[in-house]
This record gives C-alpha cells, structure tokens and sequence, in this order.
DNA sequence: GATGAATGAGTATTCATTCAT
DNA sequence: TATGAATGAATACTCATTCAT
C-alpha cells in the first residue's frame, strides 16, 4: 500500500469519525459505529488510531488547523485593517457550514477529553485571538480605530462572531448572511451609541 | 417527612450533584459520587430523581433560572438603557464565578443529555436574547442607541459577553472586573471605528 | 451485611474461581462463567476482587498458604526427623486430592500471571525447601541422618514428592497410599544401592 | 522450492517460534511476533502450520523429542546402571540449559493448549519414566541396586532430577554442576539414613 | 510462494438502576 | 424512608486468521 493511499484512508476514516462524533457526542458514539459508517471493519480503525480517545483528538486538531489555515488566508487576502475584520467575519460564515460538526463537538465536554487535547483547544484559541489583537492594533496604529483595549476587543469579537456564526448555522438562511456581516461590522465599528 | 423537609433535601441532592458533575462533567460524574458528596446513600438519590439524566437535567434548569432571575433583578434595578447593558455585563462577571461550573456544564455536549434538555437550553438563550434585544429596541426609541439591528446586536452582545466573561473566570483577577465592565462597554456603545 | 458474611461469600467466589480455573485454565477461564459457577452475577466478582488476576492471585495465595499451614501443622505432631518426613509424604498426600485444582493452577504460566505474583510463588517454594531443610539439618546433628547436603536434599525429596503425589493423583486408587509412602521412604532413607 | 529449503525454513520458523513462546508464554506470544523474530511476513507462517495452536505444539513435540533422544543417547554411552542413572542427571544438567526455554513452556498450563497436546506430553513423560525404569530393573537384576519399586523409584528420581536441574537452571552456577551430580548420586544411591 | 491490510469474534470491566431489608 | 449489595447491559480493544495482490 503507497502512502498516499495510506493517507486516503485515514482522511476517510477521520471524515466517518466526524460524521459520528458530531451526530452522537463523543461519549455516545461508539467506535462500531464510525468503522461502519466508513464501511470497514471495527479493527481497520485500530490500524491507523491507536485508541478512540486518539481518533477523536486527531480528528479535532485535524479540522480545527485546516479551518484556521482557511480563514488566515483570507483574512491575508484583503488590505485594510477593516476589511481584515470584515473578511474574518464573511470567512467565518463562508467555511461554518462545512465545519458545523466540528463546532459541536468543539464545544463538547472538553475536561473529559484529555488534558492535552483541551490544552490545545485553549491554545489554538488564544492563538486565534492573538491574531485578530494585531489586526486591531495594526487597525489603532494607522488610525483606522480608536484606542480601544486590543485584547478585550478581540475576545469580544470572536464571542460575537461565534455566537452570531451559531445563530446563521441555526436558521440555515444563506440570503441573510452578507447581511449579517454588514450588521455586525456596522455594531463593531460604529457602536451602538447614538452620536450627535 | 414534612415537605419543607423533602424540599431541603432535595436541594441538598441538587447541590451535590452540581459540585460533582461540574467536576467530572456529565459522563465521567458517577450516581454514587454524588450520593457521597451528600452524605447519603445510593438508593436515596432515586427516592428523590428518576434516573441520572432527570436529576442533571434538574440541576441545570434550576441553576440556570436561578441564575438568570439575578441577572435579570439586577438589570431591572437601574434605569438607562445603557445603564442596564453595564448592569448586565457587571452582574454577569458578578455572579459568574459562582456559577462557573455551571457554566462549564452547559458547555457540555448537550446533544448527549436528551433533546428535550437541549430544547429548554436552546429556549433559555432565546430568551435572554429577547430580554437583551427588549433593551436594545427600548434604548433606540428613545435615542439612547443608533438604529442598529436589535436582533444581531443581542446575539452579538450575549456571545461578546460570554467570550469576556470567560476570560475573566480563567485569569481568576478580580482587579481587572471593573475595568473590564469599562472597556466592553466603551467597544459596544462607541464602536471601534475612529470618528473624525 | 456482617463482615462475616461478607467473608463467606468472598470465599464462595474463591471456591468457585478455583473451580473454574482449574478446570480451563487461567486464560480460558471467563469471569462469567465463575460468577455462574458461584450462582452469582457477572459485577458482583467486582464488588469483592478488583480485576481477574487478582481474584486469580488470591485464590492461589490463599489456598497455597492454608495447604502449607496444614501440612506444617501435620509435621510438627510428630516426634523424630525421620517420622517428621514421613509426615510429610504422609501428609502431602491426605490433602492433595483436596487441593488438586491448586496443584494444576500452581503449575500454570507463572510468567503470565505477573511478576508479584510470581516471586511469591518462588519465595512460597522457597520457604517450603528451607522447612525441610532444617529438618534434615536437625537429622545429621542427632545422627538420624548421614552428612548430605541438605539444600540438594530438601530440593530432591520435595520434587520427588510432587511427582509422586502427581502420580497418585492421576491414579486416583487411595489403596496405594500408604504403600507408596512406605516405598518413597525406603528409597529415601535407605538408598536404591545394594549394600553388603 | 525444493523439500529440503522448505524443511530449512521450517526448522526457522519453529526456532523463532520456540524463542517467542518461551520469552511470552502461550497466550501472551503474538504469531506477529513470531514472525518478526523469523523476519517473514505474518501470513508466512500460515503457509507451513495451520495455526498458533499447531506452531506450538509442533515447536514443543519437535524440541522434546530431540531433547530425549540427546538424553538417551548420552545414557546408552556408557555401562553399569549406577553409570547410567548418573549420566542421566549429567546430560540433564547438560542441555538443560539450551533447552530451559522448553522447561518453561512445558510447565504451562497444559490444560489450554489442547487434549491431543497434553495426552501427548503425558505419554512422552510415561515414556521417560519407562526409560528409567528399566535401568533400574535392570540394576536390580544384576544386584547393582536393592529391590526397591522401580516405577515409584523413576517417578521420584525424574521429579528429584527436574527440581534440582531447576535449581541449577536457576543459580545459573556452572561451577556447581559437576558437585551436584555427585550430590544426587549420594542420596539416590546411598539414602540419606545413617548406617551403623 | 510471500505478504500484510483487513477483519470481527471474543472478553474484561464499568456503573446506572433495582429491591430486599 | 433509607440503604447498599447485587446485577447485567453495554463497549473499547486485541489478535488469530484470511485473501487479494
């Protein structure tokens, strides 16, 4: 077997464990269950994941860097501190659909999981936050915002992205979503205060 | 047994079990930790709740109205849309640290805790949105707030609010509360954007 | 519950493991089948030994130390290093029937069962040889006996012992009893050579 | 493929197999493993035996016949039945050492390993037992030995002979061995009873 | 012949729940 | 009412064996 096919195969069995995990939580699907859906043998999954706990994991860090990877490139893609912030919502809406089970499971009982795997969730987080706290203070440096405090506004950022990003998944509504991210950009940008 | 007598008694099961599952999450807590932690017997327990599932399901719901009553009374305590939005984020980093396991909890993968559990949880948020976006509407009336969405903002808001909140509970520093309370406050009524 | 009759049911389950571990060995022998055997349930095993092996360890350890209890006790009611021998061939042969399960167990994969485990048996052994030993130490200083080695002896007399008894066992014709122990100290004593 | 190379690899796979087993044990050894230590792939070894089971016994069956022929052969080299009964420790103590692998595995638990198996080590124990016996018939008839039980007397001697070779085997002391020998020879031929 | 990827039967163990006391 | 001993359904994981290449 090449490697590449190799590879196929866990890609395959690693889409199954997602299918699974994100319909039954981690706890109730059943490692049975994911080999079917992938249609193999419940020993083929031990071949390439040395445990469930590991499959899980794998799959986790797998989609969570991919979807990173996917929004940093279009975040990079546009010039304008703004537009940087703009872009990151439109991305977020763009790629959620196709990550819906990952955001399930994301928020799934972490502290059952392992202490590593939540270590790098919590990681993987900050190191997302970090990136929207340059583009902001970026943003502050030229002018294009105020002097706000960088960190606080961009865990309220990607609370409210997150949250609103649910709200879309939820409803299921695609004609709303370019709205969404003017309304959004409009709240953020221009605050909700009435000004004279 | 007088029922003021089974009432204490229950709460003092309820309590036990939220110290435990919020410890070990839903999975992980065992029937007879709990029973421990209350100094009662495993057989008690199910005099008082239907199954495991019932008795987390109970210490959610009532966790959470709880919860939700004392945002709400501190809320309806100051007059000012504006005001109430800061009363909201302030009673929220108030009470949060009390209430961190169940937040911890609520994170919890709630597809594997029953759908009708879910579908309460899912009500709960929607109406604390409503609540929020009654704030915000009432607030644009009277021109305390520009004309933005009240939908989108409430959600945002909430999300916003959770995210810093969060953060709060992680850094365990009680200094930064108020200067926190501040700083969103300051982000959601004057934007981020720079006004010339 | 008493703890005495806590006891007696642990040693209800001893005896059935024993039973069923004698009979299949210890890897073919299932948990199940010995809850079955003691007309109990599968879990309850659990509630008073925490795994297979160590159920399997303490039935091994309990039944060896009580068949060498006996068997001491035997030896010492009688006066004389050569009586004391017969005693013991004697003796070894009255409780083998009763510990034959012991017998074949004993002789199982020792280095499958665990180290710890393991080094008890061989110091059990050990222990057993030093007993004689210093029974046929005790022959030479009063003259009973010529001047052997009395480690190689003790080594001997207990290997061919158990052969013996093995013998015995598989025969399973309680008539020869007495004879062969008159015959395995005659060999013992006075030597296969011929003298003039 | 020509017999002999197939006789050779044969011969390759029952010298891994031999080295596996007696390092595992039954049970804990892996036909993987096997055929590692061989440096063939797994499904190799199914091409020349039937199954682990078949290995196995085919490994043990091989070895011990070698094993008795090695020990009869050094026996009928020599004249007089106390020379023999010598001998016999001698080239016991002599391969034991190569064969100590064997002992270990023999000594399991034969109960598991299959009925045709463990008939078989019984009957080629039976036959070891004959083996003695005759000699010492023999030197009984000759006067060389007392009348004593000759089918007791080989059954005790080959249990004193298989606890002291153990001893050795143990120690691992090759200085001891040749003393040792003289040892047993003193107590089989002599007893251990003081003479007047 | 040789291989090793795929398989699934088989099993120890956990823990929510029951019920006799 | 309160208890906790007893229970057995449920499930991750192993490894001998097969068979397409």
């Amino acid at each position: 077997m090449f490697d590449a096919e190799k590879q196929d195969k866990k890609s395959m069995l690693l889409n199954a464990a997602a299918a699974v995990f994100s319909r039954d939580g981690y706890y109730k699907a059943k490692v049975e269950d994911i080999a079917k859906h992938a249609g193999v043998g419940k020993g083929t999954i031990y071949e390439y994941f040395t445990s469930k706990k590991a499959l899980f994991q794998e799959m986790v860090r797998g989609s969570l860097e991919e979807y990173e990877i996917l929004i940093r490139q279009e975040v990079d893609s546009v010039k304008g501190w703004d537009k940087k912030l703009g872009k990151l919502i439109e991305a977020n809406i763009k790629f959620a659909a196709n990550y819906r089970d990952l955001a399930k499971i994301v928020s799934s009982d972490p502290g059952s999981i392992g202490e590593a795997s939540k270590k790098w969730l919590i990681n993987e987080r900050i190191s997302m936050i970090k990136f929207i706290e340059d583009i902001i203070l970026c943003g502050i440096e030229d002018s294009t915002f105020r002097e706000v405090d960088p960190n606080i506004t961009a865990i309220a950022f990607l609370g409210a992205l997150g949250s609103v990003v649910g709200k879309l998944l939820f409803d299921d509504d695609p004609f709303q979503q370019s709205e969404v991210k003017q309304k959004l950009m409009d709240i953020f940008i221009g605050g909700i205060g009435k000004r004279y």
